[in-house]
DNA sequence: TCAAAAGTGTTAAGTTTACACCCATGA
DNA sequence: TCATGGGTGTAAACTTAACACTTTTGA
């Protein structure tokens, strides 16, 4: 089919990299892989892999996601493309930029030494390959810009969650403080957060409330707000 | 160079597509292509060009957009990649997708004949090759949320502008009708928008105002707001 | 008993919205 | 002289930000 018409054009790699968030030690922290093969084996980079002929581009990077962390379907979002000729020094290609969120309990730390991964706090990110800190610099404004926009971000916690988990996540995302109170009021008026009758007593001698996001309560809103 | 690594993976067309916004008769318009080859030759299509090797996604659509409006340095800002595997029917086409803003002052009209062109309102859009109306829509949102944050916005209006042109402008990127007053207070508020001493006449017999952009100005705002 | 995190309301400041009339001028 | 678009201020509603003490309980 495609000998018919476009024949004469050229034709480039194309790679999917992605940003893998997670919530860990009160902090976003970013997975990244150790190269083991040349070029710049031994560099830290971000989890990416070669588009294949018959696969989407989502596909690749649910495929790269899953060699890394053993996870599927995992949230992820799109950011850009990154095209510049000579953003890879050894070859031209293209690369298709990604950020992920994930559940860091759902990830298995015995993966790390398997597959040459680690995660970073994102404020202590060591200098990665080619144009890849500024990747991470742009995935982590549009991830913040989403997670403001959408609850997105609840999926960096674990199902059941106290409203002080959400507190620290928040303030992660935002990199800023948040009065407490404040806080509080907004999380009990988003009414598709529900309080459970289960309480965390992990954190706290006392006990916290257990909160859960009901996607249905949330769907409800969407269709009725304006 | 390329050789060396990364010979095994397979390659792909790339191809970008650019939705060219401008102000006119009050409203928001998109220039389409009417496609002169095969395939789908006689549909409308957003201008659009092959990445060419050694040359920058950025550059792509400059090249395009300046074969098809005669103008350089256009400002565009990038979108996002489409790369399902099935979105052009004839090959697989990954396409990098932007948006485009000019002033439909700089752009002449004779050109639609020579380049098989024609503004669209955004409103009366046909139906588009493939994927590219779905594009539309997200460009239109990504320029509506990038003109709010941004004054990228003025660039669809002359240098010289009064209140009411980019009243009207406002009110059809965001697609929606703004109190005058409250507007003009908002616009006298921005301080890197500043009243000239020049009076259009053409619009009224009274005579209005003409503003202008100061580049100058937003930089030092920018830099000391927070 | 005390350390540590959970939980709780009110007020001030700031922002956004709503709203109606006079002005200047060329045709 | 009148039709047309230009120009003007205030008050109410709403949203956001600031702020400090009490509760519970396991160690």
């Amino acid at each position: 089919m495609e000998k018919l018409y476009y024949v004469d054009y050229p034709k480039f790699l194309v790679v999917t990299d992605c940003v893998v968030f997670c919530f860990k030690d009160n902090q976003l922290n970013v997975l990244l892989v150790k190269r083991d093969f040349e070029p710049s084996k031994g560099a830290w980079c971000l989890p990416s892999a070669f588009v294949n002929e018959n696969e989407s581009i989502d596909h690749t990077v649910q495929r790269a996601l899953a060699a890394k962390t053993g996870l599927e379907d995992i949230f992820i979002e799109q950011v850009r493309c990154f095209g510049d000729v000579d953003r890879d020094p050894n070859a031209r290609i293209i690369s298709i930029m990604y950020y992920a969120l994930i559940n860091i309990h759902h990830y298995d730390e015995k993966l790390n030494k398997r597959n040459n991964t680690k995660w970073f706090p994102v404020k202590e990110l060591p200098t990665l390959m080619y144009d890849q800190n500024e990747m991470v610099e742009v995935a982590i404004k549009r991830m913040r810009y989403r997670t403001m926009e959408k609850p997105v971000g609840l999926r960096m916690l674990p199902h059941l969650f106290t409203i002080s988990q959400l507190h620290k996540l928040v303030e992660a995302i935002e990199d800023k403080p948040r009065d407490k109170r404040n806080f509080r009021k907004v999380v009990e008026e988003a009414y598709y957060i529900e309080k459970t009758e289960k309480i965390d007593k992990s954190s706290s001698k006392r006990g916290a409330a257990l909160y859960r996001f009901n996607q249905r309560l949330y769907d409800h809103y969407l269709k009725h707000k304006l």
